[in-house]
DNA sequence: GCCTAAATAT
DNA sequence: CATATTTAGG
């Protein structure tokens, strides 16, 4: 990204380049249809990809105004903080998170806490019945009626945890800035207040010396590194009834037990099944007025 | 209101 | 039993 603007008259220029933007943007014709697949079939299996519910334009829509009042609410938020050059976010789209596979009924939760099953079928529903009937219940019940789901902290939602706290340093470790600096939609303080609460545990207990970033109440290190640039979607449980664990314990898959965890360890590309991951197309931090935001 | 530690729930 | 949520105190 080069500048080419003109220095002598700022905002007019920047409001031209906005139209320019926008008139190079492709037309509604160029652009794949949302019922189409980018890849084929054959591929798809191959990997194990499962292919997505159908979007449509209303899903659009809202993850693109969910975008647009979340980057308001960060820009708004963070304005007289003195760590600003570490809120370079909200640049880059999405890279990693690929949907997950699906296989049946599922059911996932939206930031909103709403509910919302996906079907996958082979031959489709009517997408836009569906999306309506999501539009309602998002509005309906929305949010404040209904409890949150039960956060799952993934190692992928772990390392993002431990990359923040270890950028942040010791002292602007606290869940509030934690949770703003993950980005992670619909995380809440409360989620990163208790896993600070174990984490702080473990680093207490398992040598410090392990986790040495923690100690550097003055990032020395270069903080141009994308760190909090990518949404991500925290994987909700919908209510993770009883299993019954009887014999020996049992992880679900995707899930990992405890905090012996690996500084760098799982570079492995597993990415593949995380519970709870969905969305292909650019989304999307989610907002809505929720009691927390600031 | 926010943070932490402890209690409670799943 | 481990982990996440909720409560309580500062």
């Amino acid at each position: 990204m080069e500048e080419e603007r003109d220095p002598s008259c700022k905002t007019s220029a920047s409001e031209e380049r906005v139209q320019e933007w926008e008139t190079g943007l492709p037309s509604a014709t160029d652009l794949t249809p949302l019922s189409q697949y980018l890849i084929s079939p054959e591929l798809a299996s191959a990997f194990s990809i499962t292919a997505e519910p159908f979007q449509t334009m209303l899903d659009v829509n809202r993850a693109s105004q969910n975008t647009i009042s979340s980057l308001r609410r960060q820009n708004s938020g963070f304005g007289d903080k003195n760590f600003k050059s570490l809120c370079s976010f909200m640049e880059d789209r999405c890279g990693s998170d690929e949907p997950m596979v699906v296989d049946e009924d599922e059911v996932v939760v939206d930031v909103d806490g709403v509910e919302k099953r996906k079907i996958q079928s082979v031959e489709n529903v009517e997408e836009a019945d569906s999306a309506l009937r999501m539009e309602n219940l998002n509005e309906d019940c929305s949010a404040r009626t209904l409890k949150r789901a039960r956060l799952v902290w993934t190692p992928q939602l772990h390392k993002r945890f431990v990359d923040v706290v270890g950028h942040l340093g010791i002292d602007n470790a606290v869940p509030k800035t934690i949770m703003q600096m993950m980005n992670v939609e619909g995380l809440t303080r409360e989620n990163v207040a208790s896993h600070l609460q174990k984490y702080r545990l473990f680093v207490k207990r398992q040598g410090p010396a392990s986790s040495d970033q923690l100690f550097a109440s003055t990032p020395t290190v270069p903080q141009n590194m994308p760190l909090a640039s990518m949404p991500y979607v925290a994987p909700m449980q919908p209510m993770p009834m009883h299993m019954g664990m009887s014999g020996g314990g049992n992880l679900a898959p995707g899930s990992y037990s405890g905090f012996e965890f690996h500084p760098y360890g799982m570079s492995r590309e597993h990415q593949g099944h995380w519970p709870g991951n969905k969305f292909g197309p650019p989304v999307v931090p989610n907002s809505h007025v929720s009691p927390n935001n600031k």
